[in-house]
DNA sequence: TCTATAACTAACCGTTTGGTTAGTTATAAA
DNA sequence: TTTATAACTAACCAAACGGTTAGTTATAGA
């Protein structure tokens, strides 16, 4: 079973004829939305701020992306496509404690994009939504978080001497600690949290 | 000077009629709407809703609190005073690290009050509202977490060998952790906690 | 009993929300 | 040039939002 867009199916067997074409990217307006949605929250911001920064208008809006949780949900996955390849890096490191710190110290620079304290989307639409988010949503950030805390895993398994156990504890441990540091990135101080960062680490 | 409410100087110099009598308890439908802003948040919290758990109409809550701002400072009083006799039993224990601990698990106890993974009344408005709190609730924010971290380093002084700069830093750090707690809360299981606690406490 | 007053009820206010839809326009095959 | 189609515009929708207000009722002193 193959899938083809619409366009192209009517392309390549002239059943019908081709219509006006999209005026904007959609990537492009995507990545726009997920900034907003990044920095105000989901219930904050209106299909008319949407509107405004993504230049278009709601019916294109909605033809894209079917609803405002739709957009939500594609903006996650945007910004998911962009944590992992911090999130890439930690395995490849050697060593695995400092690799999971280092994505700690990069992940802070990254959620402070434009200088805003955006925190992290994943974090923050978990905080806002909670078991109100659509069942897709909340899937997404599920899996998600679990991957997360695989690479965590994986890369403590790297350096000698723990037990299974002691992993699955310390990667446990340093998700919430990183949830914790994505809730705090929007409050706290920028040496205040690399404190508490070097902290986390001494215990580990 | 002394401030008097107006139906106390009324009854004393007999200067106005006494009128019809409020019906319902001003701390009780306060308690009612804590409970109901703690749960869902300030926006998610509507008026109607408001009206319907604490038992009064919208009149009445605008006499008695001013706005749905009003209501939630009210709130956060009211919460920050339960709040506070949890924080004064650090102050007896004799272990500062100790207490401190003591109080992160008695935290977790009291935030899912109802079975409901309410968080921290505190962490959550700082979370939704950020820089759009009215002043006198950003004030009452930041006042209360300076003064968490004071009760955290005056415990943390207790016990022996610690350099001043050695308790400023472990407090800034268990302050970030009490945070995380809070946001981790609404989301992670009971045992994931209570290793994050743990492990905590670990490093210090 | 009369009266001044504040607690109360309920209808109402303008604004904003997410979402829809009728009508117009640009495209490219026929 | 005609035509089928989808992208586009803009006016529109009901519902919900926080907040107000005119009118009614209960109270207690005079």
């Amino acid at each position: 079973m193959y899938f083809v867009s619409k366009r192209l199916f009517s392309f390549v067997f002239n059943f019908v004829k081709m219509p006006r074409i999209k005026e904007y990217n959609e990537s492009d307006v995507l990545e726009k939305a997920m900034n907003l949605f990044w920095r105000n929250g989901f219930e904050t911001t209106s299909m008319h701020m949407l509107e405004k920064e993504m230049g278009i208008n709601k019916f294109s809006i909605y033809s894209s992306f079917g609803s405002k949780q739709g957009l939500l949900l594609a903006s996650i996955k945007c910004y998911q496509e962009q944590l992992n390849s911090l999130l890439t890096e930690i395995e490849k490191g050697k060593n695995g404690k400092q690799a999971i710190k280092n994505y700690f110290y990069k992940f802070l620079s990254f959620s402070q994009r434009g200088n805003h304290k955006n925190g992290c989307l994943i974090t923050n639409t978990k905080n806002e939504l909670g078991d109100k988010a659509a069942p897709e949503i909340k899937n997404a950030l599920v899996n998600f978080t679990l991957g997360v805390k695989d690479i965590f895993a994986n890369a403590l398994s790297k350096d000698s001497s723990r037990t299974v156990e002691t992993i699955n504890q310390q990667s446990d441990y340093l998700l919430i600690a990183m949830f914790g540091l994505s809730s705090a990135s929007r409050v706290f101080d920028r040496d205040q949290l690399e404190n508490y960062i070097e902290q986390i680490f001494n215990s580990i």
